[in-house]
DNA sequence: GGTGGCTTCAGGGTCAACCCCGATCGCCAC
DNA sequence: GTGGCGATCGGGGTTGACCCTGAAGCCACC
């Protein structure tokens, strides 16, 4: 993969910009221009929609705030007409809400419009490449949401009954291993493995490997 | 792009190490024992806890995989005693399934231990301060668990591949249905029950259930 | 009327999962 | 040193998962 010159015309990354003030479209445009190609603009989410099907860019840019609907709903449109496409959020907001929705719609990326349009032809190639590009803080937003988007349950009394090795076996089970394969891993006989299984099924009170890895993943340990 | 002197002594971060190998430790420490301060070692689950409430350091460097259980068992123990502190996981695999679940425990980064020692201290420093720490793809595998999507994937074509009645068996069985249950439910003989399931396996390209249930679940079936 | 796909079922088999019983060994506490 | 517990194995068993082959009835399509 020749990954030296991302302004190569052979491999400039077609973008499409929605924002809903075309003075920022034209500086982000002239701003960008050089190095990408932008192929579409759009103003409103119905004209988002349109465009980004229409030209199935490599990368959106796309502001949070539109009229007639928001960032997520670009994303959601797009998704449901079965367009494959990549966003990167550009927005004035740097508010952990907008991050997360916009987020959790699907966008790879955010970046506030403060950014130096080196670091936003850079956060573009990347997005394209498929990483993630988020300034420190924005990241910390997410992750937070992530973290925080499940009950934090604290650690089980049930688990304490196993020993270390029950836990061990109980967690390549749960993975879905062979018995076979749990013993490759562990370096025992089946045998020793059938022994924790048992053990651990009968601690736990369930009656098969099925229960167990849904018992494992309500817990998080998987 | 490291300006400052992060080595100064007044702001040198306190860190903790878990990792079941002492040699890891002991390679981590020298690399980046002159610009932090590591004030405590683990190298099992109930020492790490142990050790980070007693020290309480400003990030822990943690190992995914751990004999007696795992890293998120050691985030879930130290929430648990309220302490405060910020987790970086240090680990050799760059599997998916690794990275979200030690995020989703609450780490703040994941970096690899092929990263180099500059790298791993702007890291320390930069998750001390609140920002989130990934390599590039590591990041987007959080992204798609956060957003619950998968990297490219259209609505399934091979979903398609499969007739209808395939697909109630194959719900059935993804869900754990032993085939008995699931021809009672059905009305109809274990033996077409089974006629099924291989069907639906071979066309996905499954080897057992267990492939089927996370393969369902991945695609929101079940 | 033939062809083919879907659904239904059967007989036969292999292998994995899970159970029971038993056993040895090492460690640690009383 | 005796007893408990954890970890390690073995024999032998039942059941479930999964495969292959074969076949029947139904229905649509040509």
């Amino acid at each position: 993969m020749q990954s030296s010159a991302p302004q190569d015309q052979r491999n400039r990354k077609r973008v499409v910009l929605v924002d809903d003030h075309a003075l920022v479209r034209a500086g982000v445009k002239s701003e960008i221009g050089d190095a990408v190609d932008v192929v579409g603009e759009a103003d409103d989410v119905e004209g988002a929609i349109d465009v980004i099907c229409a030209t199935v860019p490599d990368v959106v840019l796309l502001d949070v705030h539109l009229p007639g609907g928001n960032g997520p709903a670009v994303i959601a449109g797009v998704r449901a007409a079965e367009v494959q496409t990549t966003f990167l959020a550009l927005s004035v907001s740097d508010a952990a809400e907008d991050v997360i929705a916009v987020i959790r719609a699907g966008a790879r990326g955010y970046v506030t419009k403060a950014i130096a349009s080196s670091e936003l032809i850079d956060a573009i190639t990347r997005v394209a490449a498929g990483d993630a590009v988020f300034s420190p803080r924005l990241a910390g937003f997410v992750l937070d949401a992530f973290a925080g988007s499940l009950p934090t349950d604290q650690v089980d009394p049930e688990l304490d009954l196993l020993t270390n090795r029950e836990q061990e076996v109980m967690r390549l089970l749960a993975r879905g291993y062979a018995y076979k394969e749990v013993a490759k891993r562990l370096s025992i006989s089946i045998k020793t493995v059938e022994t924790h299984a048992s053990s651990v099924l009968r601690k736990l009170q369930l009656s098969n490997r099925h229960q167990l890895s849904r018992w494992a993943a309500d817990r998080r340990l998987i």
